[in-house]
DNA sequence: GACAAGATAGCACGATTGTCCTATCTATAG
DNA sequence: CTATAGATAGGACAATCGTGCTATCTTGTC
């Protein structure tokens, strides 16, 4: 094979179309960071790319599947931004401590403009119905999973209370990256991720074995 | 003066125009909740309450001033039925437990049906400007002030911790607040709301005073 | 009761929405 | 090279948006 497209369906890909794929996607990750994936508007977007409205539409058939693709993208820039470098430390505490510091990060960079893309739907979908709902669902859940696991984990190696609940602790990790990244985006104030640094690591000390 | 009408301007106010006024923003919070204040629409409103759009617009002249009502509304409903629950405590740790438990509450009694309105509205502008979010901006720092109040009012108790700092520790104890709204929300699981409760109480336990 | 003013309906407007249909261009497989 | 099919533009569509204008009804003041 000579080119490396997916090529699923029988149907070659052309690479520039490919290209303009990934920037609209590109655009419209940016613009729903900030306005809400429900606000995002196919003739918005190919005027912000100088691209016909046909032009951005015939990449997606629907505005349902724009939006899909959108967070679909935006959850893999989480996973780049996000969960790569977290894993780079060694399970159990060590690497519960390197996802919310890559968390905080990827906050303070500021890689979307609007904060978290995650965040943003997580507010937006969770009282609605639909699969844009049941993604953003599932989507949490295993990001909740994996701390919780980790949790475990780190039971295991005695560098957390093995009478923690894991699920309750791993919650209590979350929240205060949360409600830094909606904070800080509230008040254009990156410092106050600072906030939610601290208060991680005040949860990790008094989780700490009770030798 | 034989009504109680507000009688700005020097017009007099329609008690059946008042009344629909009130019904308005009463199903403007309920959609807002849920699918957000920017999409709030005049025409599906008139719909819901079958007036004409007409009859809706004529009450707030502008979507901006809507938007800003139904805010205003919800601020007002919040009030009602948070913050004046949690002042019935004495000042104090006993204030700031019962604060983190009216809103607990109030998330769990689905007061709003897609969960806290001003939740919602933090997470939908953060990222935008204008007259919306300096009002969410604003509110939201009363909140924290407010919390961050009692703390120092509980240190000055020795129910406390000195050595916290009181806007840190505020900021610990409201996040897993917000965080089990939109999950209760995401998972229709009322239930969920124990976990803010059970991670409230934990940093409590551990910011009482070193005796 | 009369009268002033608020409440509401009806209609029209330009703009924008999502979606479809039909051309024209261009990248690529053979 | 040619042939094919994807990429994109352009235009049209019905629906809905926010916002005005005008007319009719209803409430409250004198």
């Amino acid at each position: 094979m000579t080119n490396d497209n997916h090529d699923e369906g029988g149907s070659r890909r052309r690479s520039d179309g490919e290209q303009t794929h990934a920037q609209i996607l590109d655009a419209a990750m940016r613009l729903a960071s900030i306005e809400g994936l429900g606000s995002l508007t196919i003739g918005r977007l190919a005027r912000e790319l100088g691209v016909s409205k046909s032009g951005v539409f015939a990449h997606f058939r629907s505005k349902q599947r724009l939006q899909e693709e959108t967070l679909r993208a935006a959850e893999e820039v989480f996973q780049r931004e996000v969960l790569l470098p977290g894993l780079d430390a060694p399970e159990g505490l060590a690497r519960l401590e390197s996802l919310c510091k890559a968390y905080l990060s990827y906050v303070e960079r500021g890689v979307f403009p609007g904060g978290c893309f995650l965040a943003q739907v997580l507010a937006e979908f969770d009282a609605q119905t639909g699969p844009i709902h049941d993604a953003v669902a599932s989507g949490h859940k295993t990001w909740l999973g994996l701390m919780e696991e980790q949790v475990i984990t780190a039971q295991g190696l005695n560098e957390l209370d093995p009478a923690l609940d894991p699920r309750q602790f791993a919650f209590e990790l979350w929240a205060p990256l949360e409600l830094a990244n909606y904070l800080a985006t509230l008040h254009r104030d990156p410092t106050i991720t600072d906030w939610g640094r601290t208060a991680v690591q005040a949860a990790i000390a008094r989780a700490l074995p009770r030798t």
